[in-house]
DNA sequence: GATTTTATGGCCACTATTTACGAAGTTTCA
DNA sequence: TGAAACTTCGTAAATAGTGGCCATAAAATC
């Protein structure tokens, strides 16, 4: 591989003057601009990416934590971020947390010692006040569908408490009242954001929160199949459920039909996030959007603004659900 | 941060003792040893990776190129190679080539920039010839998914000639003899392959191969739509239906659902590749399991082999489908 | 007590690039 | 015409390590 050194040589100038050519930050008197240009053309010359990190103190490099690689959520949300930092030339280190503290830490530090530019992480388990510390050290961080007060402007996330209240309004102008809801894991904040929703919307319609309703979920199909095995147990009135995500959603439904409800007519249900296979399901699932690929974009636009001081983009830190009506939810 | 002069300083000892109690390469004393590791701890000592590189000529970063980041088949695979290379401490760097020509090169030559020490692909545009040009540079390349003789020890792979075998023999062995066959487009080899499968299973149980009874699909759910529309018209006898994937299969659930079909007494439907969402499916769809999980770990194995050497690795270069069976196959 | 082995220091070349500093050269304008 | 201002480019230091070689000192063995 041709260094910059044979380039300097072939093209009779310095060393600095390829590297002004190629970065492009000072000027260069277009003649010999065009005499670097071509040598570099006829070595087939590449800088070397290693070089450059290690002169300008910048790896160009992203990390990026998410709890896993596969499921449709993660996918949507790489996808988002890589091509939008691909398209600047920057380039993502991924890794995973398994949703365990333990490993999300682990997996920081890994990305930390790979000399990333900054983090872009999807963490659940490790605590607010961990990314409050970590935040403080020299490489930034943004995090991606979880509301740290503290770092708003380093957040990126859904307004979870609008989407909990549409899903359950939904079904609420459906005309169903006996309204159950199967939410996430307590423990994280999405969760009782959505739940928090969730009541509001029976509030603005003057109808009570029933513990016997809710069922802590794990975000799981398996949490949606005893799930619903639960609520119905609690109240075999139940007309309509409300999931907080899909996985959820799409147990539900298993159990619904084993246990001969007709969908929609015998059980409305509504899921939560809309990802890929919501309408691969039957019936097609009435679901919340989340815009997750776009809140992707945003997540590395925001990187690109603050550590590499690109221009011109717009940030929207907190991004609203919207209604995506299916075939899951009938009307009473 | 602290660098190696600091630590050789604080310890009280050269520089090059430092290096060698990071190494393990060489024999140092217990009694340095420690001195070192306390003074690193002291510090909060991490070697710069990009140095290291540097000097070293090694990234430690595999180049991953899929087709897509989200999709179940892709998560699979990337979850598969990730878990593997970071028990290894290698990183890796993901980007996307979406199945065009353009673009795979492009991804191929932004992580060839990125210096990484090996190349995992998942490459479905790009021809074999492109393949084994770019197999005799520096840089080792790894194929998953895709058989190309000349690369053969390089390459991972499905058998899937049998797949499209065990798919047909599975409907002709619950009395099926009307047996439609939607597969991939036919310039992807996998394609053709699982064709070749389906077509000996017939012959093997003497039924004939019939034109109007195949159809050339795009691997997605549109292509499951058509073509049963196409096979149907062609043929009103038809009572099962083996699809060269499992995206095209949802979607020949659904026109068929939508055209007064029960599932899966009036037709009986058969998938490929087995992904997460197969069973979500209603009713769950009896498939070809394709082991691209155990297949990614397998090239991580195979690149850290041959990259890192890497003992003790078993490395096995094709894996065997096998029928996993659900509940979208009946009897005759 | 001499010889061998092990441990460590010191030094330097090497990696490919960025960038601060300053030296030329060119233009502008009084 | 000469000084100031600006443009353009080269020199050399800095980046943070690796790794080889040789010298030397300490410990172990005979």
């Amino acid at each position: 591989m041709a260094t910059i050194y044979e380039v300097s040589k072939l093209a009779g100038v310095s060393l600095a003057t390829v590297s002004r050519v190629m970065n492009k930050n000072t000027r260069v008197s277009e003649k010999t601009r065009k005499k670097v240009q071509d040598a570099m053309d006829q070595l087939g010359y590449r800088p070397n990416s290693i070089a450059q990190s290690l002169a300008s103190n910048r790896s160009n490099s992203i990390g990026i934590l998410v709890s896993e690689l596969h499921g449709p959520f993660f996918g949507q949300m790489m996808s988002g971020i890589e091509s939008e930092l691909r398209a600047a030339g920057k380039h993502v280190i991924i890794t995973t947390g398994h949703s365990e503290q333990e490993k999300e830490i682990d997996g920081i530090e890994f990305l930390l010692s790979r000399n990333c530019d900054a983090l872009i992480l999807h963490v659940e388990a490790v605590s607010d006040e961990y990314l409050i510390e970590l935040s403080k050290k020299s490489t930034p961080i943004f995090i991606m569908s979880r509301y740290v007060e503290n770092l708003k402007d380093r957040c990126i996330s859904l307004n979870n408490e609008m989407g909990g209240y549409l899903a359950t309004k939904t079904l609420i102008e459906k005309g169903h009242s006996a309204i159950g809801f199967i939410g996430g894991p307590e423990f994280k904040a999405d969760s009782r954001s959505r739940l928090q929703g969730h009541r509001r919307a029976l509030k603005e319609f003057n109808l009570p929160f029933d513990d016997k309703l809710y069922f802590e979920g794990d975000f799981k199909e398996t949490g949606g199949i005893a799930g619903l095995r639960t609520l119905i147990k609690n109240n075999d009135q139940l007309t309509a459920l409300a999931c907080a995500n899909d996985e959820m959603a799409s147990g539900a439904m298993k159990y619904a039909r084993e246990h001969g409800y007709n969908l929609p007519e015998g059980l409305s249900i509504i899921g939560f996030d809309n990802i890929i296979y919501a309408s691969y399901l039957y019936p097609t699932l009435t679901t919340i959007h989340n815009p997750i690929y776009e809140m992707g974009h945003m997540a590395a636009k925001l990187a690109l603004k603050s550590v590499y001081n690109v221009k011109n983009l717009k940030i929207q830190n907190i991004f609203e659900p919207t209604v995506i009506e299916r075939n899951s939810v009938g009307s009473v």
